[in-house]
DNA sequence: GATTACATGTAAGTTGTTACATGATTAA
DNA sequence: TTAATCATGTAACAACTTACATGTAATC
């Protein structure tokens, strides 16, 4: 036991925190609500559990940056409803003017491939061609959300949004002429 | 405390041994090698920290899927080289012939893009500048690497490397489109 | 009558990072 | 002589997932 374990160690950035608080700019939500949102639109870039978002959601309360604005109480079923306080706004403000950390990805098919001489040339074309078929089940799914965005009614996140999809929609396309480019290379090289 | 607390829970899936036994394929290596050798390939796709390997090796050592090759000490200076054992390789291709859990990432850009509505353009435009950036730099060293890749003499390894590189330079001149594209968007809309 | 969706929550784990300690060697 | 790089390792934490418990309400 030494000195530096005595002082605190750096706080880590609870990102969890401002994903609700962003998402209750958008609507009073329950924390099952949060739960859909983040699944039906976010989550091809930030996805969280119930483990991280219904302890999250009583820190926000103890802190005051969100309050319960609503509990339903139908027989024994309950259901609380959260809104954003002003103080949660400004919090949530000072996060997203804050720079973002440089972002680590895993991706566990490019590390496949990379070792993939350790393997075969077969087993590398299987995990491409995975990747392929993943790919054009979200762009289709993409192209749902971007309907649904433009023809909602006109507000200040649409913008946004779009551009948040449209790095969805640019990506899969690189990355599919990516597999399919690299499954012919793979597929030349086996003769 | 219930019975499913009791019952094993789901043993999950220590990858840092995969990246370790991959990289011994190529060649033998030290604790510090790995992490250096990460750091100057696999790092646009996979990082790995001092606290994950040194404890992974010295698993990797009691499951005899590596050993120690050589142990210099040159003076009080101790070096641990670790060969992977046929056993080893084993159990790397059996995990490499395995499909790829879909890859969860995580993208604070796109996320504070996301709620830019409870900011302002201002700060999503600087966000996106920050990418650019970003961006611009990995280009770069993606052509170095490449050449690299090109000069060196003829290894099983290499189509897969340039497979894995070509992702990443596809990829990043598409997220480059992508932040030009968007930094001209809401700049237009400022207006 | 069974299944799915709605709804909240926690215990127990795994995974991963950070910030150090320790000390040798090499280059500016 | 100072700084950087080489080299191994761990304590303490933060972050996150999984697999449940425990119901209600709606729908097929």
């Amino acid at each position: 036991m030494s000195f530096r374990h005595i002082i605190a160690i750096m706080k880590k950035r609870n990102k969890t925190k401002f994903v609700i608080l962003g998402l209750l700019t958008i609507a009073p939500l329950s924390g099952y609500g949060i739960k859909s949102l983040i699944d039906k639109s976010i989550t091809y870039f930030w996805s969280e559990s119930n483990g991280q978002i219904y302890p999250t959601l009583n820190l926000l309360l103890k802190e005051k940056l969100i309050i319960l604005k609503e509990r339903q109480s139908v027989g024994k079923k309950i259901r609380n409803i959260y809104t954003i306080t002003k103080q949660g706004t400004i919090e949530l403000k000072k996060w997203l003017n804050t720079l973002a950390e440089k972002n680590i990805h895993r991706d566990e098919t490019l590390l496949k491939l990379f070792f993939g001489g350790a393997s075969s040339i077969k087993e590398s074309i299987k995990h491409l061609q995975t990747r392929k078929k993943e790919i054009e089940k979200n762009l289709k799914n993409y192209h749902l959300i971007q309907k649904m965005i433009q023809t909602q009614e006109d507000s200040p996140h649409n913008i946004y949004w779009l551009i948040c999809l449209r790095n969805g929609l640019i990506s899969a396309k690189a990355d599919l002429k990516w597999c399919k480019e690299s499954i012919k290379t793979l597929e030349e090289h086996k003769q």
